[in-house]
DNA sequence: TTTGGATAAATTATAGATAATTATTATTTT
DNA sequence: AAAATAATAATTATCTATAATTTATCCAAA
């Protein structure tokens, strides 16, 4: 494990901000004042403006020149396009792990699942839904496929946390445990095309916001 | 066009090094020394900072943190892991571009590819080439899918400039045309597959050095 | 008199330069 | 060979300049 001293302040900086940027705590649009967050964090603008560069890189944050850094904004185009691109690159991933997987990983991705199921917040389940996709990829050996697939597991996650703010239900992830079987029967071929289905799913369903009233939210589960 | 005051001086700093970078001019390792660099563009070592972080994001180069920044070395496996994402990556795009491509697009990617086909050095080859698959890639309108692309197309070209740096042999992009002639007939389908095995395609050629003597080089051509 | 718009001053924030600190590496000494 | 010290370089803080935004003031027209 990486000790705190062990990176600098600007990465732990950037880390906190995505968090806040994919739980919904920093709305889309939001300012980030290099010298608001430089005091809260007890630190020079420096670092920060270090921060900025890597929440920019993974399309967090959207920054001008002289006119500073804002949250970036999402449209349901982008979930779209950020399913579509963990789907290709999801599979591509799969089909490299497959060989690799061991029945203690498939064992460790089953209790995720579970969890998942389990999970009585949104938090939760992302945490274990990103646990399980994890697993499964990681054995791929592709650091750099990895570090994408991650980038945009964080961006799926803003738009889950901000359509699903509010309530939540609990669910049985049948997908999940398709893909499970497959693997454990070291069935690549139908596994690649669930999983693809899986994170592609866009869903529209109704929420009821504090009013009372009923809107339409999509929902990105994978 | 962008003002030269438009943009900052760190996003200045990184793009010139990630040129120096991708055309190896800058070999793989080699210390990327802040204050020197701050030196040559007559700055300070702030904008430098900056600018390193979004070489870091591309995969240009590796920090670590109190040892400094260093040009990202790479490996026959990163070769293949960025051409598989690159084939992953550009078939989606092709797909979603394939609809609002337009005799006049097709006509400038055929222009391009016999740009490619006179080039007398890598760097004009790679600069046609870049044109052709950026050219019938652009109107999926996906900009995170294309930025994520547009990386990829640095490190292949990284991967080419190191493998032909002394020696340019002419050749006719078959595969180019072959794509071109299935987009012009609205045929998605074929052009498809023959873009991601074009993109992952990965040669091995001997390469003779200063000294004459001859070794085996990896090419990536796409 | 009020409203609308323009212009100028004041404030605020970003970007960058300089300076100080801290960690790492190299060298020397025991 | 190990420890201590010096040199080197990265990280962060403080400070300054410049650009952008807001606010205030003024004039013109209704």
């Amino acid at each position: 494990m990486t000790s705190a001293s062990e990176d600098t302040i600007a990465s732990r900086i950037s880390r906190i901000l995505a968090d806040r940027i994919v739980t919904g705590q920093l709305d889309p649009g939001t300012k980030l004042r290099q010298d608001h967050i430089a005091e809260e964090f007890g630190t020079s603008h420096v670092p920060v403006r270090e921060a900025f560069r890597r929440l920019e890189a993974q399309g967090l944050a959207v920054s001008e020149p002289r006119r500073g850094v804002r949250v970036a904004s999402f449209d349901l185009k982008e979930v779209r396009e950020v399913a579509q691109m963990r789907a290709a690159l999801e599979v591509l991933a799969l089909r490299h792990a497959a060989p690799h997987l061991t029945p203690a990983i498939l064992d460790q991705a089953e209790e995720a699942t579970v969890a998942g199921d389990n999970s009585r917040d949104v938090r939760s389940w992302e945490e274990a839904n990103r646990r399980f996709h994890t697993l499964i990829l990681t054995p791929c050996g592709m650091p750099r496929l990895l570090a994408a697939i991650s980038d945009l597991h964080a961006a799926s996650a803003r738009f889950l946390f901000a359509s699903w703010r509010s309530e939540w239900e609990v669910r049985t992830d049948h997908d999940h445990r398709a893909i499970l079987t497959f693997l454990r029967q070291g069935n690549i071929e139908n596994a690649a095309p669930v999983l693809e289905r899986h994170v592609q799913w866009i869903g529209q369903k109704p929420v009821r916001n504090a009013s009372g009233a009923t809107r339409d939210a999509f929902a990105i589960v994978g």
